[in-house]
DNA sequence: ATAGTTCGCTACACAAATAGTAGCAATGAT
DNA sequence: ATCATTGCTACTATTTGTGTAGCGAACTAT
C-alpha cells in the first residue's frame, strides 16, 4: 500500500487522503527519518559520517531515507556533503524542543518505575 | 533488533545507546504512532472510533501502538475510552505546530512542481 | 605509475514490522 | 433470544528494515 515518497496530496502509507499532516507523519514515521534530520541539524556531513552518527544505520536504509528526504525538499547535497535545506532547517526548529521534552519524559518514566 | 517498547535508557530499534531522544524517535517512528496521538488530541474515543479516524488502520497495529503508548505513559483508557495522559497532551503541544507547517510544506512542494 | 584510502552506494539474504481480513468473546439493548 | 457493538486475537501476505560484503570512482602518497 505504500505509495513511495510521502507527498502531500497523494495517498501515502497508511493514508488514502494524503492530507499534508498525514503525508508528513508518514515521512517522519519511517525508520531513522527523524534521526537523520536531527543529526544533520549540526551541519553538513558525508554519507559515512551520517551513517556513523546514526549508530551504524544500514546503508540501504540511509540511502533510501536520503532520497525520500531530498524529494521532499528537506535534504540536499553540495560540496560540504549532505545537509538540510531551508525547509529542512525550518522543520528542525519544530523538532528541536523534543530534545528537552524527551529528557523530562525519561525522568518521569524512571520515577514512575521507582514507585512500583 | 527491536527491543520492544522504546524506553529511554535501554536500547531501542535503531539505537543501542537508548538516549531519550532516540527512544522517543523510535516510538514516534512507528506506523500510526503520531497519527494516534494527533487524533486523540481531540478527546477520548473508543477503539473503533480511533480506528476509523486513522483511516482503517489494522486492529493489529492499532492495538500494538496503544499498548506501546500506554506503557510509555502517553495514553490511557478510562470510561470515556482511550485518551491522552497529561504527558501525552504535553507531547501534543509540541506536535501541534506540525499541522500548520505541513500545509506550508505542501504548498512549497506544489509550487516547486509548477516550476518544472 | 601504483598502491592504498575513502567515498557513495548497490546486492543480497535474512529478520522484523505492517497490512488486511476474518471472526470470537463480552457487554448491553430490544 | 436476538441483534448490534465493543475490544480485541489469529492468521497469511506483503512490505520494510537489518547486516554484511564489496564494487567502481575519486583522491593521496610513494
Amino acid at each position: 500500500m505504500s505509495a513511495g515518497v510521502p507527498k502531500p496530496g497523494s495517498p501515502v502509507r497508511g493514508s488514502k487522503t494524503g492530507k499534508p499532516i498525514m503525508a508528513l507523519f508518514d515521512l517522519m514515521g519511517r525508520s531513522w527519518a527523524l534521526g537523520i534530520i536531527w543529526q544533520l541539524s549540526s551541519g553538513p556531513m558525508t554519507f559515512r559520517q551520517l551513517q556513523d552518527r546514526c549508530e551504524q544505520v544500514s546503508p540501504t536504509v540511509l540511502n533510501k531515507r536520503i532520497k525520500e528526504l531530498s524529494q521532499s525538499g528537506l535534504v540536499t547535497r553540495d560540496d560540504a556533503g549532505y545537509g538540510l535545506t531551508a525547509m529542512g532547517k525550518d522543520l528542525y526548529q519544530l523538532l528541536h524542543p523534543f530534545g528537552a521534552w524527551s529528557e523530562a519524559w525519561a525522568k518521569a518514566l524512571s520515577d514512575q518505575e521507582q514507585e512500583r
